[in-house]
RNA sequence: GGUCGCGUAGCUCAACUGGAUAGAGCACCUGACUACGAAUCAGGAGGUUUGGGGUUCGACUCCCUACGCGACCA
């Protein structure tokens, strides 16, 4: 389609050329997708143009389309709208596009001449409680976005940053202490992330009952906070982590690990992946090396308590804390630390963070810092910002216990595909494992688009009725669509139908089959706008107008019932074409599509 | 208090660098299964794009302002 848009481009300069005499490059002339309800395929706004050629708009497209059509063989028609110029392209040309779409496969890279050495972090758990709803969109983003930037080419590498130390998993390790009895996942009959997120809001608890005493008591409130027994225990730990105390790093080794296996099989139930962990525990002392070196270069300063800190006021910042008094580190200490492993490791030139809106400041931060530091890797830095997941009740909370379990979430969606499919009988002819296999595919479909298909940058709201839809703009709409198509080439290959060539010879196409020619040719716009703007919604918009498209198309051109061998050859191509791109759109999204559902 | 972001149909979301009559889905109403899969398709109704100014041939998009919501920084 790239040549056929030239192909017009250049015939449209010269049609300039020879009617006004005025000398507009190929390049500068833009064209658009003519809008549904006016004839034609390609649209020039005119406008632009009254000024330097001193006519109106309208007499501009008229005097143009009526060149190209005498002119330009590859156009056949045009209609002018007020500044708008409409142009009609020949059948063949359609189908000499669909020709050359076929020659390489759907997942073929798109050379768009962005980065080449991707990190892609996301993820980043903590290791004191199970994966929630907000992990959900975090790690579905995640996971796409490595993928639609392989798509343009790119060796893309997933990370994991685990937040596996701190004051939060001293908390969950000293609820377990006192109220675990040192119970085992299997004795509890939990999974490992489960059971540690238990004593972590166990430990909540008690600390606020404590908190409360001591108030009643006549304590001041933030006095209570801090002076609160459990508190107190809790940072005694973190010291006795910290110093490496045999007994405490233990129990944070046994129970790290617990929560490693918990996660790790949702990571595998949910279909994302890594490759390559890292740790907080691992990191935060590179950090404070790089806190040195910034002491050293003079970029940053000292307060008279020992802090060290950074001013950041002339990049329209604030000043801020990169270590404690005390020497103990903060987050920024360790990402600062993440940030240059990752630069040892990959010699990245973009690198992606994965993180919720409430930290764009911080992000803000991280850059400046290291750009104070002077490290050549700080502009290849991108914060992939995403907004927070809403309830319909409002936001998530863990004091309200609105927190929506992404465990929960994964077999409640499956089984929500499960009943609707049982429902409908098409279970007929699979095996209960492949039944089980679909009922998995299609919960999970629904559940990925539904987070995907927003706007990554804006907050979205998780109506879980919606979540699990199987109707209209969903997943499993864009999955029955490519099921159907399956279900067509199979009968094309039992009728012998050979479309494995296309004819030239194809002198007419319907409405919905250049429709559909036009979105097959846009996949590899929407990989490079995907890939640009960093957005899955772009990907998972794409694949829902072409499943669309498609649906159209079959219910309104005959397939096998077609005499023209020709033409029915090539409808089934059409098909089986739609069905690739279909398939690897998904698979950019994380979601597999069925042949049967 | 300071900084940043958001506001589109009853609800959830689209709208490429400023382009035509602002589009989908859900919900509501109507029609289409003895041609290939109805988890589908076609049609109807539904809008002062939060309000008010400005720039432009043209504004959901850019600028100013008011209001509302959210996040972050102390």
């Amino acid at each position: 389609m790239q040549q056929l848009e030239q192909t017009l481009k250049a015939a449209l300069s010269a049609a300039m050329q020879h009617v006004f005499g005025a000398d507009v490059p190929a390049q500068q002339l833009a064209l658009q997708p003519t809008r549904k309800d006016f004839a034609g395929s390609f649209t020039l706004v005119t406008f632009p143009f009254t000024k330097t050629l001193g006519k109106g708009p309208e007499q501009i497209g008229q005097a143009l389309g009526e060149w190209l059509v005498t002119n330009e063989p590859a156009v056949t028609g045009y209609n002018v709208v007020k500044g708008f110029l409409n142009l009609e392209v020949a059948v063949q040309e359609w189908v000499k596009v669909f020709q050359q779409l076929r020659q390489q496969p759907a997942d073929a890279p798109v050379a768009t001449g962005g980065p080449q050495e991707v990190v892609v972090e996301y993820s980043s758990p903590n290791t004191n409680k199970p994966l929630h709803l907000g992990h959900l969109r975090n790690n579905f983003l995640g996971y796409s976005v490595a993928e639609i930037l392989k798509a343009t080419g790119a060796t893309v590498s997933k990370v994991n940053l685990v937040n596996d130390r701190g004051i939060h998993i001293c908390k969950s390790m000293l609820g377990y202490q006192i109220f675990g009895h040192a119970e085992t996942p299997q004795e509890a009959g939990m999974k490992g992330d489960h059971l540690i997120g238990k004593y972590y809001v166990l430990f909540e608890k008690h600390y606020r009952e404590q908190v409360k005493q001591l108030e009643t008591d006549g304590v001041a409130a933030d006095v209570a906070k801090r002076q609160a027994p459990m508190m107190l225990a809790a940072q005694d730990m973190l010291r006795a982590w910290e110093a490496g105390d045999e007994e405490v790093v233990n129990l944070w080794k046994q129970m790290n690990g617990w929560v490693y296996e918990g996660h790790n099989a949702t990571y595998a139930a949910i279909g994302v992946d890594f490759d390559k962990f890292y740790y907080e525990s691992g990191t935060y002392l590179l950090g404070k090396e790089r806190v040195e070196e910034g002491l050293q270069k003079g970029v940053f300063f000292k307060k008279e308590d020992g802090s060290v800190w950074v001013d950041l006021k002339e990049e329209g910042l604030d000043e801020k804390l990169l270590l404690r008094a005390d020497g103990t580190s903060v987050y920024i200490t360790q990402d600062l630390g993440t940030a240059e492993l990752k630069y040892q490791d990959f010699h990245y030139d973009l690198s992606v963070y994965v993180i919720a809106d409430e930290q764009n400041y911080h992000m803000q931060v991280l850059k400046a810092v290291l750009k104070k530091l002077g490290k050549p890797y700080a502009d290849a830095i991108y914060h992939l910002s995403y907004g927070m997941v809403d309830l319909p009740t409002g936001k998530m909370k863990t004091r309200e216990g609105t927190v929506v379990d992404a465990d929960e979430l994964v077999s409640e969606v499956v089984e929500a595909a499960k009943a609707a499919t049982l429902e409908k009988g098409k279970t007929e002819g699979l095996s209960e494992e492949e039944a089980q296999q679909l009922y998995h595919m299609l919960g999970l479909g629904a559940l990925k688009y539904y987070l995907l298909k927003v706007d990554p940058k804006k907050r979205m709201l998780f109506n879980p009725e919606e979540s699990v839809s199987l109707e209209g703009h969903t997943g499993p709409f864009i999955q029955y669509s490519h099921a159907r198509i399956s279900s067509i080439i199979r009968k094309a290959v039992e009728r012998n139908i050979d479309f494995a060539l296309v004819s030239d010879s194809i002198s007419e196409l319907q409405p919905t089959e250049i429709e559909l020619v036009q979105e097959i040719a846009r996949y590899s716009g929407a990989i490079a706008e995907a890939a640009r703007i960093q957005s899955p919604a772009i990907i998972a918009q794409y694949a829902y107008d072409i499943a669309k498209a498609y649906n159209r198309f079959f219910t309104e051109v005959p397939i096998f019932p077609e005499p023209d061998e020709t033409k029915r050859a090539f409808r089934v191509a059409l098909s089986a074409q739609t069905g690739s791109v279909i398939k690897a759109s998904m698979g950019l999204l994380g979601i597999q599509v069925p042949e049967r559902m």
